[in-house]
DNA sequence: CCCTGATTCGC
DNA sequence: GCGAATCAGG
């Protein structure tokens, strides 16, 4: 297998969509998750939380290089001036984080309806109103910022108790009418959702298209796919968030 | 054990 | 450039 331009696409979706080298190796097919974070890192697309970042590099480089010789002299604590990661601490503090005020202007373009909960709308709508956005009250909501760096909800904005809701059909039904305005891979830039729609190389990929949640690459609603809470591999649905239909039978 | 990503290094 | 082997944290 080899990387093209499509494989490559999907593999910088998928890692920016927060998926893990295994599910994007696992859903490219033909390749090993070392071989998807080895191209990831080639393409420089580092980023996420990983598992092992640990803080000095000096020490960190020694570790690794001395892995298996047991250093037993010199440099026992270089260590002067730790430099304090600064990760956005997810404290429930009354007081708000920086991002809070960020971009207060802009409170949610898209309509959090109540009106159905139960039935949202994952589904690409030719219809979505995404410009009824009726007056909100435009009070900032206290939010942490999460690992990639999105907003994290805010306990109290926890939408739906987690139900991640059926498995509803992710990619258009209807292949010709809904082709005609289809978001081809070509027409990405930096303000339309690249939330992919179907799998790369079938005739009706494309990507979500819509306007993106400013400052990510995909729309608010995707937004809000893309980035949650990872669980244990056990208890994750087997695709649900994936926009993919995982891995294609072949 | 399992998982994760990072890094190295022979190809 | 590629990816298996290896490392290391959770």
């Amino acid at each position: 297998m080899s990387w093209t331009d499509e494989r490559i696409a999907t593999l910088k979706t998928m890692w920016e969509a927060g998926q893990t080298a295994s599910q994007i190796a696992e859903a490219l097919g033909g390749v090993s998750r070392n071989a998807v974070i080895g191209k990831a890192h080639r393409l420089e697309l580092q980023a996420r939380p990983s598992p092992v970042k640990p803080n000095d590099p000096d020490a960190k480089a020694a570790a690794a290089t001395e892995a298996s010789a047991p250093v037993a002299a010199a440099a026992p604590e270089p260590v002067a001036a730790p430099e304090p990661v600064e990760v956005a601490a997810p404290a429930p503090a009354p007081v708000a984080p920086p991002v809070a005020a960020a971009k207060p202007a802009a409170p949610e373009p898209v309509a959090e309806e109540p009106e159905d909960d139960a039935d949202e709308d994952e589904d690409e709508d030719e219809a979505a109103p995404a410009v009824a956005a009726p007056v909100r009250a435009p009070q900032p909501i206290l939010r942490s910022v999460g690992p990639g760096g999105f907003l994290r909800q805010a306990p109290g904005e926890q939408q739906p108790p987690s139900t991640p809701a059926p498995p509803r059909r992710l990619v258009p039904a209807k292949p010709s009418a809904e082709m005609a305005n289809k978001t081809s891979l070509l027409e990405l830039n930096d303000r339309i959702c690249k939330w992919p729609l179907g799998h790369p190389g079938e005739p009706d990929f494309h990507f979500c298209g819509k306007a993106v949640n400013p400052g990510f690459p995909y729309c608010v609603d995707h937004c809000g796919h893309a980035y949650q809470a990872q669980l244990p591999r056990r208890d994750r649905r087997p695709t649900p968030p994936l926009p993919f239909g995982g891995p294609r039978p072949r």
